[in-house]
DNA sequence: GTGATTGCAAATTTTTTGCAAGATA
DNA sequence: TATCTTGCAAAAAATTTGCAATCAC
């Protein structure tokens, strides 16, 4: 089965719905802006909605949904350099490339490279079990020295 | 050659002196805290720090110095589930559990399954070169259902 | 001695919270 | 309508900054 894709606005509604929380303006905003930026923290969700200006939503809301659908497993939190949490619209194992240079992260296609690290892993921990899979090429815009080429 | 080490305490001087950087009470108190930690914030380092009673450091002083380290490739940033920055002692590619209960990583034996996934993704983006590669098996201690055990 | 580094306190930035007002099912 | 959500504003937490005092070399 090909890789789990983002839940569109009307899949989004369902998983609302399938756990009890309504369907408010703010909630669809968020996931809207979410689905633009795969990627996004309190403040870059906030900015993109506002930017859109077809609806209000407060920062403070914005924080609690998007730590909401973290909560739930629709979204998932990421771990960037800089000082902001993201969350990722995307959840399940995936790859990504995060550039350092402007503290931003990219989708890598991953073929089978995470199922690879997956077996290899597995009952390699006793009393945990894997919530995923986080993988991250931590890169810069080539032209250094002192790192692998890719 | 064995997986690169944690810099002890001697070795990190000679970082600091080949970056001409001064070795100053704060600096080294800074990476002893480090070295008990593995992974460590702003304010775990602080609290470590005082605790030992031995050296004052300011939590200005801490962030600085981790950020600077950071900044070196001494220390690598990792940024965990809740919203603190956390910094780790080690650099280079290295395996990680995080806990997301107790939103706290442990370092995971690697084998060679790093080698396996460099060699694999080596060449994949154009224009990028990888400074890190960074993976981590998000976690919750057993007992879950929808969940793959390990 | 001198320039790098630290401490302090204040400013920013990011995240969380409480509660009245408003919206959804 | 009953409950869940949001907005607002304020609090808390995390990080950054400016500058005088201090320390390592």
């Amino acid at each position: 089965m090909p890789a789990p894709l983002y839940p569109s606005l009307a899949s989004f509604k369902n998983l609302l719905h399938k756990h009890g929380l309504k369907a408010t303006g703010q909630r669809l905003a968020v996931h809207e802006a979410m689905l633009d930026l795969i990627h996004g923290s309190a403040d870059t969700v906030s900015a993109h909605i506002a930017a859109k200006g077809e609806q209000k939503v407060s920062v403070a809301s914005v924080y609690t949904i998007l730590s909401q659908m973290a909560e739930l497993g629709i979204y998932t939190r990421r771990m960037g350099g800089g000082s902001k949490m993201v969350f990722d619209v995307r959840s399940g194992n995936h790859l990504h490339l995060y550039d350092l240079e402007t503290d931003s992260f990219r989708d890598v296609p991953d073929d089978d490279l995470i199922d690879l690290i997956e077996r290899n892993v597995r009952r390699r921990f006793k009393g945990y079990t894997i919530d995923h899979i986080d993988v991250q090429f931590v890169c810069r815009p080539s032209k250094r020295k002192n790192a692998k080429k890719i």
